[in-house]
DNA sequence: CTGAAAGCGCTAACAT
DNA sequence: ATGTTAGCGCTTTCAG
């Protein structure tokens, strides 16, 4: 059994090199798996640490080495959409050599310190996905350490962005509906999340195309469930009920559909709804939502790249930061239908 | 802008002590906040610190103190019931001045890996939620430092449980269903997963104390969606359909509903259907799943108050470990109803 | 109230 | 191939 109080001591490298009888700096290079040991030592002294359960300080080698090698990721840890991003990051980073440290937005904690906490532990690069916080803060961060945001457009000095074409995607959306005949095609908007000024622009522009814009109809909503019910309530009780439903987020449709549901109105028969991310949520239940899909795989796997590239050349984006833009595409599922 | 290669060189504590004027010895005293410094100097070097953005390097104190005070969480992040637990925890691990640090289990990356990192970054004690991984595995990893596990009941020394009261959840579904008319209860179970045979028990015992052991079904399911789907699936193609479904947790339940919705039955009107957890996801959207709750914000506190009860007492929870069971309840919403 | 110096666990230069 | 040593950034005696 353990020490009655406080933590028990850990097995250092020195403890392992005097079990072995050899010097720590043989141990170190042993345990490194470089070349510089026989193989009898190496052996041996692998035998030891296995024995000994000893298992590398990563923060004393983080010191003496100067680097960490730590790539920082703030995410959302209810947002299901981020689940998939994160799992594309550790992905990515494993490949390039990279470890990877999470910091939580959740409930009382908030973005500033879920950063404070990565940039304590030493990070080298932060990857941010759809930070809400102001851009003087974003721009001061950039200047500390290469910052990379995901999922939100910001213009600022040294800020790498990797983010979708959100016109372009809801344009897909309405550009579906109208094919199936809609023309009464209203859009929740996500207010002042990221990417709500893009996809309203969209939607007004793809309507405008269609020769529909008298129908043009933009109402309230968010990016959660919550916000997408209260919408589509309000919507229920104007004069004029849309055919087409264009949600913010599938999150925000998830509660567009709740509220439909609940009001016994058939989908997609009497109203159709479209959704924005495909977070794997929306292919599964009986949601089965037709969405704008956002490749997380891809865009993780770029905001990687992009951190690492700052890292390690000359790579500085230019003076005002890289934009990379993923196309969307569009995933027909169940919740939309020719119009009746 | 930065150099060209590699990070940008770390403000350090003796940058700041250059700067103003003064000994390391006296920034660290005044950065922690503790007494021995004239205000002269404390409010000089806070000013100093701030401008040239010095942040402490957690590492390097951690290192210097021996203690972390840093608690390892293992999650699953595709698990919204993780998520859950991971904001209470956080909640908990701050209010008693300890940090706190995720590594997530996400495809590629399995729970060892998960942990191997957490004990790399010097954790003093681990959390893992429901860990799939073997009792000698546990067993070994109990020996190195406190470890609580929640939501897998594990009967493993020197590992404390915190978990709920399984057998108790689905007799209060069982109970629900009884109560409103149905006989013909069949419940989908979670396979090999944390609980399940527990869940088991319970449903034959509450079956059995109903007067209906007759109808006892149980067909393989999982804690997926797809899992879900899979076995309603095979209901509906069975000679004798059910009235009721009881499912391993709210994402099979949700799978189960995509499979009836899908096969035009409707709920709760031709089937109920009852989840377990109550994760977020459970409330919203039209799914509006009765199910059996666990208190993820009560079990996250038990499980980090037990980790530091551990930490800085002597109190080893015997030698074979706490176990704290946590009283489920069960939350009507509209997928069951009284049989017609 | 302030400074000098040692040392946490590890790695990298250098020496043998 | 192996050992010795210095020092990463910080905290903590111990002197002054």
């Amino acid at each position: 059994m353990r020490g009655v109080s406080g933590p028990g001591r850990r097995v250092t490298l020195a403890d392992v090199a005097r079990e072995a009888g050899v010097s720590t700096a043989l141990v170190s290079i042993v345990m490194r798996g470089v070349a510089g040991a026989s193989p009898a030592n190496r052996q041996r002294v692998l035998q030891v640490a296995q024995d000994l359960g000893y298992v590398p300080d990563s923060r004393a080698r983080v010191l003496r080495q100067g680097r960490s090698q730590l790539l920082g990721v703030m995410f959302g840890v209810h947002q299901p959409f981020h689940a998939d991003l994160v799992e594309g990051v550790y992905a990515a980073a494993e490949e390039a050599g990279y470890d990877v440290v999470l910091s939580a937005v959740a409930g009382a904690r908030g973005e500033d310190r879920a950063v404070d906490t990565l940039l304590a532990d030493r990070c080298e690069a932060l990857i941010l996905f759809s930070p809400l916080s102001p851009r003087s803060w974003l721009a001061d961060l950039a200047t500390r350490l290469p910052t990379v945001v995901v999922a939100r457009s910001v213009k600022v000095s040294g800020i790498d962005v990797i983010r979708t074409a959100e016109a372009e995607g809801i344009e897909l959306a309405v550009d579906h509906l109208a094919d199936l005949g809609h023309t009464r095609i209203v859009h929740i908007d996500g207010g002042d999340a990221p990417g709500a000024a893009q996809r309203r622009k969209g939607y007004r522009a793809a309507m405008r195309r269609h020769g529909i814009a008298a129908e043009e109809r933009i109402i309230r909503g968010g990016n959660t469930e919550d916000s997408g019910a209260r919408a589509a309530a309000k919507l229920l009780a104007s004069e004029v009920v849309p055919t087409g439903i264009l949600a913010f987020n599938d999150r925000c449709a998830t509660g567009v559909l709740d509220a439909l549901y609940k009001a016994r109105i058939e989908v997609p028969e009497q109203v159709c709804v479209v959704g924005f991310d495909d977070a794997y949520l929306a292919g599964f239940s009986h949601i089965d939502l037709t969405t704008v899909r956002q490749d997380a795989a891809v865009m993780a796997r770029l905001a990687t790249d992009q951190a690492i590239a700052r890292l390690e050349s000359a790579d500085d984006g230019g003076e005002s930061g890289r934009d990379v833009i993923v196309p969307p595409t569009l995933v027909v599922r169940g919740t939309t239908a020719r119009i009746i």
